[in-house]
RNA sequence: GGCGCCAUCGUCUAGCGGUUAGGACGCCGGCCUCUCAAGCCGGUAACACGGGUUCGACUCCCGUUGGCGCUACCA
């Protein structure tokens, strides 16, 4: 591939990056690295009523937090901004201008009013309801009548007058009848351009060579191809990557779960997961893998493996995809995103080597970060709240005996507890009374963690360090003799 | 309503005229194991329907059905 390609994602600001528009951001950027080329991001802040600053920041730091970094935008700079659409009026009102000045626009000052009743009478009569052209070839002493009444006019486009045909890399073949559009709105009555016409503007000045983005946008392709061809402009190549939906086929929607990067942050998603999860939705890996790095993922990238069918979006395969990379991410990396998740539950280690060995060693069995509190609060404070389950394998005979014995011979053996000597220990204490297996192991591990389920013993007891598996072994002996 | 897109196990998907239709998640068993996971082994389960085209269709064409999208001075 040559290194001139030139994508770009176009968020609207109007909340938290959505898991769907992140997938789109995914896919253009891993095409933009994969073949070497150039990622942009703009702003779509022309919806002034909903687009908030807050909501661009937001977004931001999502991207930025999923790691996928651009080159051009907002924050990075380029030169071929400016890169939020409420900076670029002057340039949308420059082509609107010109093409007025071309007699391929016209003024239209129709009010809305006079639209409806139009749009309600063609429908009524079965039509499709579009723009009947009236202030097609109004005259300037007309405008002149109409403006001083206090009408402000919107650019309007002329309709197609042909079949609209292109080729989409993952849809193939594509055509829209020209008799399905009417003369449309390019520029507002106060002067803010269409969708549509912002669009078609900012990816040819911004050079853009693939359009990728989801389907949704399929229908308005028309629209945008004759406005690429009305301003002379080359359109680029369109990729419309499926949609992503719901469990029940309908639309990702809020109340059935997340639904924002932010949310499956907040739940302990790792972002090199979600990467690799959505990666999964719409596209595969040639040779079938499924856990997947950044770099793997961008390595093996290709448009033509995108399929055309809508994905619904699975959480449990989600969480699998996670366990995995808890599991298999470097564990600094690992321990760096888990840090807020214990120090939120109050669990603070201040040395970093022993909360690294913590998390080290109970992402072995964690799905979620968010799982991490519960996992690690075996490691924490002085006194070790039994489950009722695990009461009972202290307080048995054998298990009393067990753990009395284990800590005479910790004391007497051990300087210092890694998981090997802790093991033997516990083996010889075994042998000394006679007592293996579960029969052995459930006491000691019930002792130490108040628990009857966890990582493995002797590891668990290394963490926890000679003083402190003493103590808890002490107070669950106290516990029994005191009953 | 009109137009467009989509259609393989419950879910994500492989397949690109000839396959016992493959893999993954989930689920169910088994092994391993102090426990829970992980891991390994095995099982469950699909080409929406109807017409063509062809010696031969999951694959190509048409239609039906269903889902979704667009149909705005929202993006």
């Amino acid at each position: 591939m040559t290194g001139s390609t030139r994508v770009r994602f176009a968020p609207s600001p109007t909340g938290h990056l959505h898991i769907g528009g992140a997938r789109t951001a995914l896919f253009n950027w891993l095409f933009a690295r994969h073949t070497g080329g150039t990622f942009v991001l703009r702003i779509e802040d022309t919806d002034t009523a909903r687009s908030t600053a807050e909501s661009e920041k937001a977004v931001l730091e999502d991207l930025a937090w999923l790691g996928l970094s651009w080159d051009e935008g907002p924050e990075a700079g380029g030169d071929r901004g400016p890169y939020r659409q409420s900076e670029r009026r002057e340039i949308y009102r420059e082509q609107a201008d010109r093409l007025l000045d071309e007699g391929k626009a016209y003024r239209c000052y129709c009010t809305d009013e006079e639209l409806e009743t139009k749009r309600k009478g063609a429908l009524a009569n079965g039509l499709v309801p579009q723009y009947d052209g009236t202030c097609r070839g109004i005259s300037a002493g007309d405008e002149e009548r109409l403006r001083s009444e206090g009408r402000a006019p919107v650019v309007r486009l002329y309709g197609p007058t042909e079949d609209i045909a292109f080729e989409d890399l993952v849809r193939g073949a594509v055509e829209f009848k020209k008799g399905m559009l009417g003369d449309f709105v390019i520029m507002r009555s106060d002067g803010r351009p269409t969708y549509n016409f912002a669009v078609v503007v900012d990816d040819a000045l911004m050079e853009i060579t693939h359009v990728i983005r989801a389907e949704e946008h399929l229908s308005n392709t028309m629209r945008q191809i004759l406005v690429y061809r009305t301003l002379g402009f080359e359109p680029p190549t369109f990729v419309h990557v499926s949609l992503i939906v719901d469990k029940d086929r309908s639309k990702l929607s809020k109340r059935r779960g997340a639904t924002s990067v932010a949310e499956f942050r907040e739940q302990g998603f790792l972002p090199g997961a979600i990467v690799n999860y959505l990666s999964l939705l719409g596209w595969s890996h040639p040779e079938a893998a499924e856990v997947l790095s950044r770099e793997q993922l961008v390595d093996a990238f290709d448009l033509a493996r995108v399929s055309p069918s809508p994905a619904a979006f699975d959480e449990d395969k989600l969480s699998w995809v996670n366990a995995h990379h808890i599991r298999e991410e470097p564990l600094e990396r690992v321990v760096e995103l888990a840090r807020p998740f214990a120090e939120r539950a109050g669990f603070v280690e201040a040395d970093p080597e022993r909360f690294a060995a913590i998390v080290g060693l109970v992402r072995e069995g964690l799905e979620r970060l968010g799982d991490l509190p519960e996992e690690i609060a075996i490691f924490f404070g002085d006194e070790v709240e039994f489950e009722s389950e695990a009461r009972e394998w202290v307080e048995g005979e054998t298990g009393s005996g067990v753990v009395r014995e284990l800590r005479t011979a910790v004391e007497r053996e051990a300087e210092a507890l890694s998981p090997g000597t802790f093991k033997s220990i516990l083996k010889g204490v075994g042998r000394e009374l006679g007592v293996k297996g579960k029969d052995l192991f459930m006491p000691a591990r019930a002792a130490l963690t108040g628990r009857t389920h966890g990582p493995a013993l002797g590891e668990v007891a290394a963490i926890l360090g000679r003083e402190r598996v003493l103590t808890r072994l002490s107070s669950a002996a106290e516990k029994e003799a005191r009953r």
